[in-house]
DNA sequence: TTGTTGTGTCAGTTGACGCTAACGTTAGCG
DNA sequence: CGCTAACGTTAGCGTCAACTGACACAACAA
């Protein structure tokens, strides 16, 4: 369902690097320069970071000048938001299970399963 | 904040199999060999992606004689989804503030801002 | 046009990751 | 004890990904 469309985003949040110039984008829309300044890597590290964000659709690209700015794109994250989402609401059906169960089990004649 | 914490989970997550797993663990704990018959590699494979997954506290293992029995761990993506709900919103936040900013730019005598 | 600024792109290297095959380990049965 | 079943662990291999340095390109000013 949410596999391929989202495979690119997951795998692209895996690099630290990724998720701290993601959260730099995600108030402010800075310029790839601007990105580059904040960390200790070469400019075509983080030009090559903002290429697999873009890809993944996490960023949006826009050009003024011979500049290009850069912003996060929030829908990109829906794919993710809904795998998570879902499996944290399906673990946690299963521990209420077991907990009923255990409760049934110990005690048949009460009802305090809430 | 939530970086250090969570950076394991974001790793193993990038994987897709890893991702299959767990939703195959998420409603029903199974054994390791159960899992491995569920994909077509080794079950050495299959084992290694377990202890990558434990190790990011995504699952939870229990013995039960020679059998290891897994199942999901939902507190495990707490962090990411701090992340991801503090991207989404923050993402969010900024294109209402863009919205207003354009709409009181272009009529600043009405007042239609919701 | 020439020069400068802001960025992307292309080799090439290094380290990490996923996989397999062989071996080690623990629990239970006879 | 010997034997088997169910797993984990190690060594080694192939591949991918992140990084650097050099080069290419577009936009703008003089």
């Amino acid at each position: 369902m949410f596999e391929d469309e989202s495979d690119d985003a997951f795998r692209a949040l895996a690099e630290p690097r990724r998720r701290a110039i993601l959260r730099l984008v995600a108030t402010d829309e800075l310029a790839a320069g601007e990105i580059a300044a904040a960390f200790d890597v070469t400019r075509t590290a983080i030009s090559q970071h903002l290429t697999v964000l873009r890809e993944a659709g996490l960023v949006s690209e826009r050009r003024a000048g011979t500049r290009r700015l850069y912003r996060a794109r929030p829908e990109g994250l829906a794919g993710l938001r809904e795998f998570l989402d879902s499996m944290w609401s399906d673990a946690l059906d299963v521990g209420r299970r077991l907990v009923e169960a255990e409760a049934a089990e110990q005690a048949e004649h009460r009802t305090d399963v809430a």
